[in-house]
DNA sequence: GAGATGATTAGCT
DNA sequence: GCTAATCATCTCC
């Protein structure tokens, strides 16, 4: 039920986040099972994209792994204290990459809470970019490993959202990207509680 | 080797 | 709504 390694060499990035609305997220960590489906997604554009951290063509010891072939994890360090999931997608050389920002969570619920440090249930658990990566077990530890490995990747069951259910909008926290800053590459289930920020 | 800064979040007002 | 927390990484010297 992965998702193919094929799925993620699709060089469309924006079309690709699209469709990574209501695919189900996984991760194995220390034998601990969480996961659930994605309600929000970001997509950065490889070297046109003033808002990546490949815009330019810029390459470093963090950002290559943006350049490697698609269907593998980047994991990074923003603010000193949060982590960051994405998945780099398209071909060899093509920094191209997905945002997880927010997941509706089905399994491991109380791993989850054990992790954020929470009594009971509430959305905020795997609400927002940092809250996904902390509440899943997700670290740097697995920056670009394979979505095929069994620490972590992506399934398809099935559960699909219409156009009418999701929303397109300008990417949140970019605003020193100038005009890129207000490209539609942020994607969100209307009205789902573990949406950040706007959410109509 | 030193200085600036960010794909953010939580907690208080 | 506002702001502190906090450090790996990048950019120059």
């Amino acid at each position: 039920m992965k998702l193919p390694e094929s799925y993620y060499h699709n060089p469309d990035v924006v079309a690709l986040s699209r469709d990574l609305i209501g695919k189900y997220l996984f991760t194995n960590i220390d034998g601990e099972l969480t996961g659930g489906y994605i309600v929000e997604t970001e997509a950065y554009a490889g070297v046109n994209d003033k808002a990546a951290h490949s815009y330019g063509g810029k390459v470093t010891p963090r950002t290559q792994t943006m350049y490697m072939q698609g269907g593998i994890s980047y994991v990074y360090l923003c603010y000193g204290i949060h982590e960051m999931f994405n998945v780099v997608v398209s071909g060899e050389g093509h920094p191209h990459a997905i945002l997880i920002r927010a997941v509706h969570p089905t399994d491991g619920l109380d791993v989850m809470m054990l992790r954020r440090n929470m009594e009971i249930v509430k959305p905020n658990i795997t609400k927002g970019p940092g809250s996904v990566a902390k509440a899943l077990g997700i670290s740097r530890k697995i920056n670009a490993m394979t979505l095929q490995s069994d620490v972590i990747w992506i399934e398809d069951r099935g559960l699909t959202f219409s156009n009418e259910e999701v929303a397109a909008g300008p990417r949140i926290g970019v605003d020193y990207a100038g005009n890129d800053a207000l490209l539609p590459y942020r994607f969100y289930v209307k009205g789902n509680i573990y949406v950040s920020k706007p959410n109509k």
